[in-house]
DNA sequence: CCGTCATCGTACGTACACGAACGATATGGG
DNA sequence: CCCATATCGTTCGTGTACGTACGATGACGG
């Protein structure tokens, strides 16, 4: 225990650079705060401060995509079936998306937009091009690119 | 209104490129979909199932600063006051963090772990790197940097 | 020394996220 | 045709995330 000064800032000397482990250079961590300024820009830019990011992915979808299962619009958008649930719900409830059963399939519900909705989701596709632009701002174009590619390429 | 065919597929022609709107293209999308992912790592890689990546930050930060009061662990780990509150409840129900009011200040509480919490954040901090290491499989050595860097600077 | 303003922690409401369990339905193999 | 298995949507529980409002305390200026 003599040599209490030895390891005192890093470990140097070990074999290959073995950098201390820091919370800020963790990669779940930056995508925490990432996602967070995202959606703290999605929810001043959009224009609607009633829509939440998942809700308007899944009207963008839904405007793309007639109709749509509820299963098969969670898969798309990528939401857990249980998280669909509560956004469609609170969709419905709004009265932007609507739901008929599946004629075909008695298990299915098949999702589609009100009218009222398509005519928010054309207004808040005019802005969505904005939101994107505002959160790469500190970002050139050539590693605004890069940074979409390398995310879509870990997901 | 007698040529409804002008614009059926893309504005090809207007000023500039002008590339249809696809959700998945957005950094907001991306960047949900990326963290769903490293959350789901974390959880199977850091070898305990009941702490929570924002619960792993807020240990690790207190195994470096000995005592914090709750407001700047949140800023330092980049959490609302409100989220961190739920955050240190839950910690300290677990015994793996304890508290005592600020000599110096009234309103403050100063945090700190309990042996208990000590020895699982060491414990937890081996397999610390794993998590990122997995989260960036998908990338070589000069792509995971990069990521990283820029998503640091879009914080 | 007193009033104004900021900060700290808490409480409440809303929304996302997912695992687990469940009932109803669909499907494929025997 | 019937049963085992799978899928679809729902519900419950836990945890993150943040806006807002609130009471207590602190800091600063007059």
């Amino acid at each position: 225990m003599r040599n209490v000064a030895k390891k005192q800032q890093e470990p140097k000397a070990a074999a290959g650079p073995s950098r201390p482990y820091r919370i800020e250079e963790q990669i779940g961590y930056l995508l925490r705060r990432a996602h967070q300024r995202a959606s703290a820009i999605f929810q001043i830019s959009i224009g609607d401060p009633n829509i939440t990011p998942t809700q308007y992915s899944s009207m963008v979808k839904l405007n793309e995509y007639r109709e749509l299962s509820q299963n098969l619009l969670g898969r798309l958008v990528g939401m857990d079936k249980a998280t669909m649930q509560g956004v469609v719900r609170r969709l419905k409830e709004r009265g932007l998306v609507d739901s008929r059963p599946d004629p075909g399939d008695a298990r299915r519900t098949l999702l589609s937009l009100t009218t009222e909705g398509q005519r928010i989701v054309n207004k808040l596709l005019v802005n969505g091009p904005a939101v994107t632009r505002e959160t790469l701002k500190p970002l050139n174009g050539a590693e605004q690119r890069q940074l979409l590619e390398l995310l879509s390429r870990i997901i």
